[in-house]
DNA sequence: CGTGGCGCGCAACCAAACGTTGCAGGAGGT
DNA sequence: ACCTCCTGCAACGTTTGGTTGCGCGCCACG
């Protein structure tokens, strides 16, 4: 069991949401509920045109839809997906922490023995 | 207490773990203890010199320390800063969660009402 | 019903980051 | 002394986050 990997996870969710912006784009619209490209550029201090790469990413993967509604297209965030990623998250969290309390059980014990 | 930001997180760290290659780096050296980047390269699909700019990333962030030893220059995890980003990955993961939650039902309120 | 404004997408461009190859230098083993 | 092996530095190519500039379509208002 011990040997391999915590890297089941699906890199191109990782990267889509170890972006800071993307972070903070989820964020937005977690708060705030659907938006548009150009408002959720109005609260970040980048370019309305970075911001819509950043959602095309993250429709790429799944995190958000997008819905045209007339002149404008309107983001939410997919429930299921971003529960995939935050259960991944807390996943690799939790497989650092029980490595490194194993390592430090090891630490104590050489301590003692020494 | 809701509006803001998750964002108390140091995007420094974030950007280091974030990177897929410098988690399997981490994953590697708690796997089996301390390592050089030569070691370390021949267990991933990468060069050399492309690991060895990564540990200089991790160690920048703090989350690796190196020891040099005669020719070799060995680098082990550092168990403080790793474990903030364990900390950091599940709080940010915990967030979303609640977050979904609240919205989850939110929506079967309206959907009961309907 | 036209015209101005607003939101959007596309293209060109710049800078930083990830990865490569090539080369020079220093510590070890035989 | 020599050869080996690990390391660091430099040049280069590609991808990615960000910018500016432009043209199009949709809506609202006179």
């Amino acid at each position: 069991m011990s040997a391999s990997l915590v890297e089941d996870v699906d890199d191109e969710l990782w990267s889509a949401i170890g972006e800071p912006t993307r972070r903070r784009l989820l964020d937005l619209l977690l708060d705030s509920g659907p938006a548009t490209a150009t408002s959720l550029s109005e609260q970040l201090p980048v370019t309305r045109q970075a911001v819509a790469k950043h959602l095309a990413v993250l429709d790429r993967v799944g995190l958000v839809t997008a819905t045209p509604s007339g002149r404008e297209r309107h983001y939410r965030v997919d429930r299921a997906q971003l529960e995939r990623a935050a259960a991944q998250l807390n996943s690799v969290g939790n497989t650092w922490d029980a490595r490194l309390r194993r390592i430090k059980r090891i630490a104590e014990a050489i301590d003692k023995v020494k």
